[in-house]
DNA sequence: TTAAATGCAAACGCTTTGCAATTGA
DNA sequence: TCAATTGCAAAGCGTTTGCATTTAA
């Protein structure tokens, strides 16, 4: 899987971000290829600091305000997704893999996919009721996971 | 209203507060007073900024720190309810008021609020297909108001 | 009297920014 | 070449904390 959607490996997709970047006079450089390796490697969502983490193993000396600065890059180009979740959590997406959304556990901090299809009734119901336009495309549903809900007091 | 689901004014109101913090050996303070006043002045939702904001005006010595102390106290005497939005937003809450969720307009900032009730066969389906426990008292919902998304480009 | 509460200033964690040096096209 | 990109250090933001002083009970 890459950030544009197809399935081959490491050159191409190197060609068609080149490509990408070169449509806005941006470029190539090794940070920004190992940020955006470090995205697609991550199942789905991952955050700032996980990237910059594993991106200095192997380049020691990047700093993290490149991080940011790549992923707002990446963000206005449309290949990843940004989604607040509160609570300081912000995680950055592939975008090719689809809006979802997140069911966050607030005990164990676990965080699950969530499709975007199971919020569509919502959505409905936001725009008849409130003519109000969700962007669910960024949305994080806090509470407690199978795992821990066990040993939780439920409410609410 | 008050914090405590009463219609009685002030004098009561104090009482009643009183009575809450005596039974944790807390204090009632003038800034105390202000800060509860302040939320139960807003209808629902209010940020720690704007608390501080309007209790500054009539006791300038204030300090926002204070703020942040009393709405700890609050919620842990279960008197308010803390909603992260997400985006650097939290909102505090009469707790007697209700669970509520939150429209969040990314135009305007406006913030509409939505009955739990609407959610509630979101959390049904959670519940059953992801044996996770949403807890729905604390949700924004980002997107544009009805005022707003006539201006602006939908997608999703 | 005395523990709780305050103001102040400093630190926090995450993110952003200004700037001079570096580097990709 | 030369503007885009980087690293660095500093600042920004909302929030929290340590501590000496004040204050409610």
């Amino acid at each position: 899987m890459n950030l544009f959607g197809r399935k081959s490996k490491q050159p191409d997709n190197q060609n068609r971000m080149n490509e990408e970047l070169g449509k806005k006079g941006l470029r190539m450089t090794p940070q920004r290829l190992m940020i955006i390796a470090a995205i697609e490697k991550s199942d789905n969502h991952i955050g700032a600091d996980e990237i910059y983490t594993q991106v200095v193993e192997k380049y020691p000396n990047v700093n993290i305000s490149t991080v940011y600065r790549t992923l707002d890059v990446l963000e206005e180009m449309g290949m990843v997704t940004k989604t607040d979740l509160g609570g300081g959590r912000v995680q950055y997406h592939p975008a090719e893999k689809g809006h979802h959304h997140h069911l966050v556990c607030r005990e164990c901090g676990k965080i699950t996919d969530l499709d975007e299809a199971a919020l569509s009734v919502l959505k409905e119901t936001l725009l008849r009721h409130y003519n109000f336009v969700a962007d669910l495309r960024h949305m994080g549903i806090w509470g407690y996971c199978a795992k821990c809900n066990r040993q939780v007091v439920k409410e609410a």
